[in-house]
DNA sequence: TGTGATGTTGAATG
DNA sequence: GCATTCAACATCAC
């Protein structure tokens, strides 16, 4: 789920429940994704903390404590959040959580354990150790030019590459490439200005459709990768059926010939 | 039963 | 230093 849409979700359902509580009780059943204090150390400095307000950049969610320290959730690919109060809600995945005063709890889900917990002193000093590029709703135009430069990479690579911009996952780079027929395997490089023009701002509306709708995919418009992207589809012009490669090291859906593939000459 | 999965990281390679 | 590829992480669902 996890990516930007996925995320900025996760942040309005953080916002929306559990702002301005008192955490009464910390249980973890797994520590493994809290990635750098153990359990013990987790409960200390979360016990009767308060959650003020969050910020999201990219896929990472910091969530600022009175403090004015921070809990970093990073969902990896299967993350999730989960505000309940009865032991009935509770879920099978639940790797830690929160009792707050009002007797609600906020439970952190995580089958795959690929989700990353941080807790953070400095929200600057970490994001600047990370390398996280600016968010993928916030780069300008020029900062997005900017960073195409003398880059022989391909341009699915350059959209999954946090530390340029932050917060499109393999599905949405699929859809940018798709709905501006950019072959994903092109050389950014190489790519016209004009047609990275299309591809910023597709990339924009492209996400910001889909927080729209809650990055809720039944809801997204038909067209979308969760209708296209899939074996047997045909290319909106019939011409070509949907093809499959490992491209920027993910696997990667597109159109041979329908989306042009652009490369560096030599 | 084997395979791949919306993500990140670090090592190895070119 | 840069780009790319691969394995690892841990588990589930098809």
């Amino acid at each position: 789920m996890p990516e930007l849409p996925e995320v900025e979700t996760f942040k309005k359902y953080f916002d929306g429940t559990s702002l301005n509580q008192q955490i009464e009780r910390v249980e973890v059943s797994d520590d493994k994704i809290i990635r750098n204090l153990n359990g013990d150390e987790f409960i200390n400095k979360l016990t009767g903390r308060t959650f003020l307000d969050s910020y999201r950049r990219g896929k990472y969610l910091f969530a600022r404590l009175d403090n004015d320290e921070y809990l970093l959730f990073h969902f990896g690919m299967t993350g999730d959040l989960n505000y309940y109060e009865l032991d009935v809600d509770r879920t099978k995945y639940e790797r830690f959580v929160f009792y707050f005063t009002n007797h609600q709890r906020l439970g952190f889900d995580c089958p795959r354990k690929f989700a990353r917990i941080n807790y953070v002193e400095n929200l600057e000093a970490y994001i600047a150790k990370v390398g996280l590029g600016p968010d993928a709703l916030e780069i300008s135009w020029t900062e997005f030019l900017a960073a195409t430069k003398n880059k022989k990479g391909t341009f699915k690579g350059f959209l999954l590459n946090q530390k340029i911009l932050a917060g499109v996952g393999n599905l949405y780079a699929d859809e940018v490439c798709y709905q501006t027929r950019i072959h994903p395997a092109s050389q950014v490089g190489a790519i016209p200005t004009k047609k990275l023009k299309a591809a910023f701002e597709a990339m924009k509306d492209i996400l910001n459709t889909a927080i729209q709708r809650s990055a809720y995919y039944k809801e997204y418009p038909e067209n979308w990768f969760w209708e296209w992207r899939k074996e047997g589809t045909k290319s909106p012009d019939g011409k070509v059926e949907v093809a499959w490669e490992k491209i920027g090291g993910r696997t990667t859906y597109f159109f041979p010939k329908y989306q042009r593939l652009y490369t560096l000459k030599n």
